[in-house]
DNA sequence: ATACACTTTCCATCCGACTGGAATGTCAAG
DNA sequence: CTTGACATTCCAGTCGGATGGAAAGTGTAT
C-alpha cells in the first residue's frame, strides 16, 4: 500500500505519515522499486494504535517508547509497564474531569437556551456571559488535576 | 490578591497569568499604587473557568470567544450557544473515545503483567510490545473523532 | 544597609506536532 | 508527449501554549 492509501485508511496525512517516520514512530517501510513507500498491514495496525493512544493523551515520545522497544528486554518492560499504568491513572482523572465540567458546560448552555431571546439584545452584555462567570465562581477548591489535557509538561505551580 | 497568591490558588504559574493578560483572555487587573496587579475575586472565578474549560478541549482562542463577548449582543449569544453545543458533541465523543482506548490499555497492562516476568528476558524482543500490536490489530475501522485530543486543527485526510 | 522574596516589563526561546512549499521524479490515460 | 495525480526529499514556517531570563523596582525582616 502506498502513502497515500495508508493516509487514506487512517485519517492520518502523508505529511504527518512521514513526519513519524522521521522521528521513529513508524519503521521505514520497504520501498518499491520506484523508491516510493510500500506499506503493509502492520504499518496500518500501528498507525491507527498511534493515533488510538495518542487520544488517550499520550505524547508521541510516550508512544514511542511503547512501540519502539526492540531489543531492550526486562527493564524496558517494567518501564512500558509503569509508563501504561501512570498513563492509566491520568486517563482516569482526565476521564473525571471531563465528565464534571461537562456537566458544567450542559449546565451553561441550557440556562442560556432558556434565557428569553429577545431579552439578549442588549447590544453591551450578552447574558451568557454571567452564566458563564456565575458557573465559574461554583467551580473552586479542584485539585488541579495533573493530566494534562494534552500539552506541555505539568503546570509549574508557581 | 497578588499574582503570586493567584498563581498559588489556581496551580497556574505567575507567568502564564501575564502570558494570559497579555493574549486577552484575563483583563487587565486593577494596579496597587506601587504598580503590582492587584487580582478580586472575579479574577480568581475566571481563571477556574479558564482552566477547567480548557481541560474539556477547547482552546484558548474558544475560551476568550466566550470570555471575551462584552458589548457584542445578540448574534453572539447565539455564537456562544453554538460553540457550546458543538464542543459538548466533541467532548461527548472524546471522552467514549477515551474511555474505549482505556480498555484497550487496560488490557495491554494485565496481559503484560500476567507474563511471567522470566519469560520477559528475550534481550530482541520485549513481549509486550506484540500485545501493544494484537491490541491494535483488533482496535480497526473507527470513526476518527476529530475531536482532537487537544491539538493543533484536525487531521487532513489526506 | 543589606538580604531576600516578590514584583515589573520586555524579548527571546522552547516544545510538540505538524504543515507548506519548492524542486524533482514516476507513471497511467488521453 | 504532455497532463495530472501521486510520489520523493529537504528545509522552513506555523501554531498553541507557554517558559526563561535579564534588568530593574518594592517591601519586609534583620
Amino acid at each position: 500500500m502506498r502513502i497515500g492509501e495508508l493516509a487514506q485508511q487512517t485519517g492520518v496525512s502523508t505529511k504527518t505519515i512521514r513526519y513519524y517516520e522521521d522521528i521513529g514512530l513508524l519503521p521505514p517501510p520497504e520501498r518499491e522499486p520506484n523508491g516510493y513507500r510500500d506499506y503493509d498491514q502492520g504499518a496500518l495496525d500501528r498507525l491507527r494504535f498511534i493515533r488510538d493512544a495518542q487520544a488517550t493523551g499520550l505524547t508521541l515520545t510516550e508512544i514511542a517508547s511503547i512501540l519502539d522497544l526492540r531489543g531492550k528486554g526486562v527493564a524496558t518492560c517494567h518501564h512500558v509497564l509503569n509508563l501504561l499504568e501512570r498513563h492509566l491513572e491520568d486517563l482516569d482523572r482526565h476521564i473525571a474531569k471531563l465528565k464534571e465540567t461537562r456537566k458544567q458546560l450542559v449546565a451553561i448552555t441550557q440556562r442560556a437556551r432558556s434565557l428569553n431571546p429577545a431579552d439578549c439584545t442588549d447590544p453591551i452584555r450578552c447574558q451568557t456571559i454571567s452564566l458563564v462567570e456565575n458557573a465559574s465562581v461554583s467551580a473552586k477548591e479542584e485539585e488541579h488535576v495533573h493530566a494534562a489535557p494534552h500539552g506541555h509538561k505539568d503546570h509549574i505551580h508557581a
